[in-house]
DNA sequence: CTATTGCGGATATAAAATATCCATGATAAA
DNA sequence: TTTATCATGGATATTTTATATCCGCAATAG
C-alpha cells in the first residue's frame, strides 16, 4: 500500500557520505590561523566519522589542488587557497569523481536491428537533456564558495555552536614553526 | 601519477542504468498510436536490456502515474498522459525515487562536544545549499518534456535511426478492440 | 479454456560504498 | 640521533546498493 509519494522508491541518485565530512572539514578548514593545520584524526573526531576513511576523502581532496597537506607531528591539513576560492563544486567533484550522474548507455543503438554507427553520429538527445540538468546543478554549486559557507554560519547559526566550533579549532590546530609555503 | 582531473576519482554520484531505459520507453511509448499499447518485453528487446528488471521500473512508473498498464494478451503499457505534460523529473523521481542526492547527516552535532538540541535549530548551512542547487537539478528536468525528446529525436536524429523505430513500434504495438478509458 | 501479459514477492548475483589495517616516508621535538 | 606523530598508499574486509532472475497470481483477448 502506497501513502504517499516517498514510498514509490527507497532512495536513487545519492551523494556518498564522503561529501558532507569533506565540505565541513573544509569549512572548519578555514577557521584555522595564519599557516596552522588540522590534523585528519581530530578532524574526523570532530564529527565523529570513522577516521581511517576519512583520511581518504582527504587525501583524495589534496590531490585535487583543494587542501594542502603536511606530514609530521605538526602537520595535517589546511586549505591550499582561500575560502573565497574554493566552491562547494570544487570539493564535490574532488571527492565523487567529476563523471556525470547519467551515463548515456547507448542503448538506442542496442537493440535487434542493426543500423550502421552512422547512423548514430548526432548525440543521443536524452543524454543531451539529462547532461544539460547537471550543468545545471554544477552551476548552483560552482557559485556556493566555502567562504560562503563560514559567513553563514558565523551569521546564523547559535552562538554556543559557533564557539564550541571555534574552541576546537584553537585547540586543536597545530601552529606551524617556520613559515611553510602556504597560497598568497 | 595524474594526468588529467577525471583521474582524481572513478565514479561518484551515479543515476541508475533504470533511468536510461526507462526514458527511452517512454519516449517510445510517446510514438504509439491512440490507446495502443507496447508490451514490456518487446521494449526490453528494443534496447537491449534485461526484460524482468526493465519490467521492475516499468511497475515503479505505473505506479508513479506516469505509464498506464493493461493486463492480458492485447496488453502492455501506454502514457497516463499526453507527452506535452510528462517531464524527465517526473521519470527521474519516480524511478529514482524523490529524496535528494545529498543527505544530511547532521556530524555537525555527532562530535565528542555535546551541545543541547536547542543550539542546532537552524538548518546547517551546508545542507542548506547543497539542496539549493539539487533544486536547480529539478528545475532543469522539469522543463524537459518528453514531447520534446520525441520532436528533437524525430527532427535531428538521423532518418534512418528515426524510420528504424518507428517501424518496431508499428510491428510491436497493440491496438484495443474498445476504447478502453484514456486521456483525450 | 488457453495463451499472454502485468503484478508482487522472494531471492540470487554483481557492484559499489564504507571501513579497517599495515608498511612506509616525512618531520618536529626531545 | 632517537622518538613520536602524521600523511600516504596499498591491500583487504564489511556493508549496502543496484542489478537480475524466478515463480505464483490476477486479468483479459481470442
Amino acid at each position: 500500500m502506497i501513502n504517499n509519494i516517498y514510498d514509490w522508491k527507497g532512495d536513487g541518485m545519492k551523494l556518498g557520505e564522503g561529501v558532507e565530512a569533506s565540505i565541513h572539514c573544509a569549512a572548519m578548514l578555514a577557521g584555522v590561523e595564519g599557516d596552522a593545520t588540522l590534523s585528519g584524526a581530530a578532524m574526523a573526531e570532530a564529527f565523529g566519522v570513522s577516521p581511517s576513511y576519512l583520511l581518504k576523502h582527504l587525501n583524495t581532496l589534496t590531490s585535487a589542488g583543494v587542501l594542502e597537506s603536511l606530514p609530521g607531528p605538526a602537520g595535517g591539513y589546511r586549505l591550499a587557497r582561500p575560502a573565497e576560492r574554493i566552491s562547494l563544486l570544487d570539493i564535490v567533484l574532488a571527492v565523487e569523481g567529476a563523471q556525470p550522474a547519467f551515463r548515456c548507455g547507448e542503448i538506442r543503438q542496442r537493440g535487434p536491428v542493426k543500423l550502421p554507427a552512422s547512423a548514430y553520429m548526432k548525440p543521443c538527445g536524452i543524454n543531451v537533456a539529462m547532461l544539460k540538468a547537471e550543468k545545471a546543478y554544477r552551476a548552483a554549486l560552482a557559485v556556493e564558495k566555502l567562504s560562503d559557507i563560514v559567513a553563514g554560519f558565523q551569521n546564523d547559526a547559535d552562538p554556543r555552536a559557533v564557539a564550541a566550533s571555534c574552541a576546537f579549532v584553537a585547540r586543536h590546530q597545530r601552529l606551524q614553526k617556520s613559515s611553510s609555503p602556504r597560497y598568497k
